[in-house]
DNA sequence: TAGATTGTTAATCGATTAACAATC
DNA sequence: TAGATTGTTAATCGATTAACAATC
């Protein structure tokens, strides 16, 4: 598993975003005592296309056998390795709203890549409270914290008016990667990894889906 | 506004997801007191290719005036418009747990297309309370509820184990859409529309990306 | 008028899908 | 061996980007 091609070439972001699915569904056949899949079998049970499926699962790097097919818990391993779920990294969390402690008690985070190690907020009512174990600090700790502790990844579940101060302190203390819930367009100098989840585009997809279905019954 | 030339040509997901971020900007430039824009404008605020932000634009059926640009007012509503965030529809949540809570707790969906008029789950500790002003129902009552309003939306933030066969319930009793927070891959009839949020796809591009970020350090 | 901006048509780019050879 | 499946190369499709004409 040295030598991993996908850091030579470009991967798209859709493919990368198809990966849990079929790790997901993989388990599921470990759990019903499979031990070998085809890309058909999983295209077959998530209604996708072969071909696509057979891209994605080539780019983690594994080599399958023609006529057989892959060893399950092989295939299971090589994904994990190509997204590095198996290597978590430390992340802190800004914001310790109503999403913020949802995301603190998501301990399955640690088995997909990330593990929230610090919370941080402004309100004083917060500070000092323990959330999922974690105790609130003041947010101008955090990028003293994020510089001591080499913390490669922030997570912002603040308020969209903080979002970007936020980010800029984060990036102060050396973060190389935010994941963004604030419904807010963040600027990150080059080189920074932002991942955006912001609920409103979705919703701006959802809202005019309706209308075009609705617009259609009539 | 009528005759809504969106509901004919096909509109891409991508371009539906990049209105809310110009939504978000124009309502900036509002309370700035601008009355007039340009895409050149957008696209320079937002580090974004102007010739993309006017195709996305002109998706909204607007007619700018050249050397001009477009009546900021106007151009907010013809989004709102487009995407249906002035016609909120009613929504329905399963799973009254720390995330469906905090969505319960969002007003501001209600500006965006979506209100959430009921809240159930199958947890008996959590029948009974009421978050954010909605009494938590059993589960069972969702179907009569949906056919009763005539309900379109159905919010799932239920455990993954249990989101097909919640998904089910809603499709039964009428629901058109689905918004889908729990990390499962839900199969629903044609016809229907999916919005997955599922955060372990985020999750691992985000891992894929600190990955490859760390291998060009070494 | 001059020139900036819209609106539209064409070119490019990348992802998806199809075709087919290699192989166990 | 026969045939299913992998691995790879080519074709298609759609979105993004570029070019340019229309217009206020």
């Amino acid at each position: 598993m040295q030598n991993n091609p996908s850091l030579r070439r470009e991967i798209p972001e859709a493919s990368l975003r198809r990966l849990p699915i079929y790790y997901r569904s993989l388990q599921g056949m470990v759990a019903a005592g499979a031990s070998r899949v085809s890309c058909a079998d999983l295209a077959r049970v998530l209604g996708l296309d072969p071909t696509q499926v057979r891209k994605d699962v080539e780019m983690t790097g594994i080599v399958g056998k023609p006529r057989v097919g892959y060893a399950l818990d092989e295939l299971v391993r090589w994904i994990e390795n190509f997204l590095g779920w198996n290597r978590p990294k430390d992340a802190v969390l800004a914001g310790a709203g109503s999403l913020g402690s949802a995301l603190l008690g998501y301990e399955r985070f640690r088995r997909h890549g990330m593990q929230i190690v610090a919370a941080f907020d402004t309100d004083p009512e917060k500070i000092g409270q323990r959330i999922h174990g974690r105790e609130v600090q003041p947010l101008m700790f955090l990028p003293d914290f994020v510089r001591q502790h080499k913390t490669p990844v922030g997570v912002i579940a603040t308020p969209a008016a903080a979002a970007q101060s936020v980010a800029d302190l984060m990036v102060s203390g050396g973060i190389r990667a935010i994941w963004n819930f604030a419904p807010a367009h963040i600027h990150l100098p080059d080189g920074f990894i932002l991942q955006n989840e912001d609920l409103y585009h979705s919703l701006a997809s959802l809202s005019f889906k309706l209308e075009a279905n609705n617009a259609l019954r009539r």
